[in-house]
RNA sequence: GUGGCUGUAGCUCAGUUGGUUAGAGCACCGGAUUGUGAUUCCGGGGGUCGCGGGUUCGAGUCCCGUUAGCCACCCCA
């Protein structure tokens, strides 16, 4: 039997335990803000459910299993397809817009390092039943919201928006067919990645002899970061008929999701960036990706609309818009910017209890004050005065009542206030009102 | 799936050209201290030197394999 912890997993000591619970408390509070409603799903769900979505290739990269009864099974990967699931099968009930949010464990099997292991938690958000993009809008300031919740600030990190609708009215323009479009998305989703002589190999694979010429194309249109240039850029492009239709709406829809961020205080972490696309073929819309400001690093957080996605799992048409942000990468960077000194939960009240006898009243005084919701500590064996205030100290409580001969038999409880080192003798009376007084005005 | 670096106590690390019984600090437990605090002093438990094999009279030390961690690729929902 061995101790250790499979690869990718954390144990959680309490004081990770801690940690977690502060990020996850941050997720919560800010998503309740934002009047999301949280849900949850199976963490084991059907092998299919990721196939359909995803394709067989998925399946390498997923713990998974077959159960006794002979059903592929698989852990969740991500929480998106499980959404779909639960929202389409109760598609005609749901009150529109959808808005609801997860805080989960998931699991990859993939090779651990930096910013990624193989079991992490996510936060997530979504947003169904609502295609105009003041919902898009929503979600990226809840996004923007939640970060700045940890003391991020706009030098910390930064939203990168870009758009696939653009991209492929682009490509359009440039005379491409479907299939070909979504070849080249996933060769820009790669550039920044990839050098320019691998980009060039590739979109030649595509495109042959124009290839270089495109390159430049796609590096210009990358390289754009304000609306006024964009709009500019794709007014410019030979557009005709419904393409040009497209694009006037598109870049309608650009001005009201930016103005919306504009007023939610959002835009100054917003970066546009077009560079950003999403490996995933199942984005439709605007996809956003959260990054260090310094730009090092795994995207804190990704999202996008995924239109398509509920009606194709589910055959129940569902516009959508979602982000997910993990603990892992998350975790990092508040470490590293010292926003993680979280303190350890230290006790309000320990009890220095001089013998058996004294337990009796020690026993029954805990009681009624953690009933009143105050922590309490106390020795579980019989344990010398001096050692107990020690004790006490080196768990940061803060006030000690102690329990010894004396203080029963003259009726009084003796508090001792830690922090200032002084005592006050208390006529024995209902400790939870004096427990009040002392949080309230001290030791008198 | 591929490659690089690293594994000595719970943690951080010493450990000589290969040489007796592998050490320190911190942490933990106990005592000095039978009614009052972070200091101090004393003591204690803890190690298959990651694991397996090889070279050698002798391996924590050298060689090979393996495993885990970190890092970079692949991938990234």
């Amino acid at each position: 039997m061995s101790c250790e912890t499979l690869p990718g997993f954390r144990a959680c000591y309490p004081e990770n335990g801690t940690r977690r619970s502060y990020i996850f408390e941050h997720w919560r509070t800010a998503a309740e803000s934002f009047n999301f409603q949280e849900y949850d799903a199976p963490v084991l769900e059907p092998l299919e459910l990721y196939i359909e979505k995803s394709g067989e290739e998925i399946v390498g990269q997923l713990f998974h299993f077959e159960d006794r009864g002979g059903r592929s099974v698989a852990l969740r990967p991500e929480m998106t397809p499980s959404l779909a699931r639960l929202v389409g099968a109760k598609a005609n009930s749901l009150k529109r817009p959808i808005k609801w949010f997860n805080i989960g464990e998931h699991y990859r099997y993939e090779r651990p390092q930096k910013g990624r292991l193989r079991a992490f938690y996510q936060f997530n958000a979504d947003i169904l039943g609502e295609a105009g993009a003041l919902a898009d809008a929503e979600l990226i300031a809840l996004l923007v919201q939640t970060l700045e919740s940890f003391g991020l600030g706009a030098g910390d990190f930064k939203v990168r928006l870009s758009d696939r609708d653009l991209w492929l009215l682009l490509l359009a323009a440039e005379g491409m067919d479907a299939e070909n479009s979504a070849t080249v998305l996933g060769i820009i989703d790669k550039m920044e990645r990839n050098s320019r002589e691998k980009t060039l190999e590739l979109l030649a694979g595509v495109l042959g002899d124009s290839a270089e010429a495109f390159m430049e194309t796609v590096a210009s249109v990358v390289a754009i970061r304000g609306f006024a240039e964009l709009e500019q850029y794709f007014k410019a492009l030979p557009l005709e008929g419904a393409l040009l239709e497209t694009a006037k709406s598109r870049l309608a829809d650009w001005r009201v999701l930016l103005d919306a961020l504009e007023h939610s205080g959002a835009a100054s972490f917003v970066e546009i960036d077009l560079g950003i696309v999403r490996g995933l073929a199942y984005y439709t819309g605007f996809v956003f990706e959260a990054f260090e400001a310094t730009g090092e690093g795994r995207a804190l957080a990704g999202g996008g609309r995924y239109d398509d996605l509920v009606g194709k799992l589910c055959g129940q048409s569902m516009p959508a818009v979602g982000f997910a942000m993990g603990d892992v990468t998350l975790g990092d960077l508040l470490e590293k910017k010292s926003l993680l000194e979280v303190a350890e939960p230290t006790p309000d009240f320990v009890l220095v209890i001089g013998g058996p006898a004294e337990r009796a009243q020690a026993l029954k005084d805990a009681a009624s004050l953690r009933a009143a919701g105050y922590c309490v500590e106390y020795p579980l064996k019989e344990v010398a005065f001096g050692k107990q205030f020690k004790d006490a100290n080196q768990r940061g409580a803060r006030f000690a009542i102690i329990y010894g001969s004396e203080e029963l038999e003259s009726g009084i409880s003796k508090v001792r206030d830690l922090e200032a080192g002084k005592e006050t003798d208390y006529p024995r009376a209902d400790l939870v009102e004096l427990a009040e007084s002392l949080f309230g005005e001290g030791l008198q």
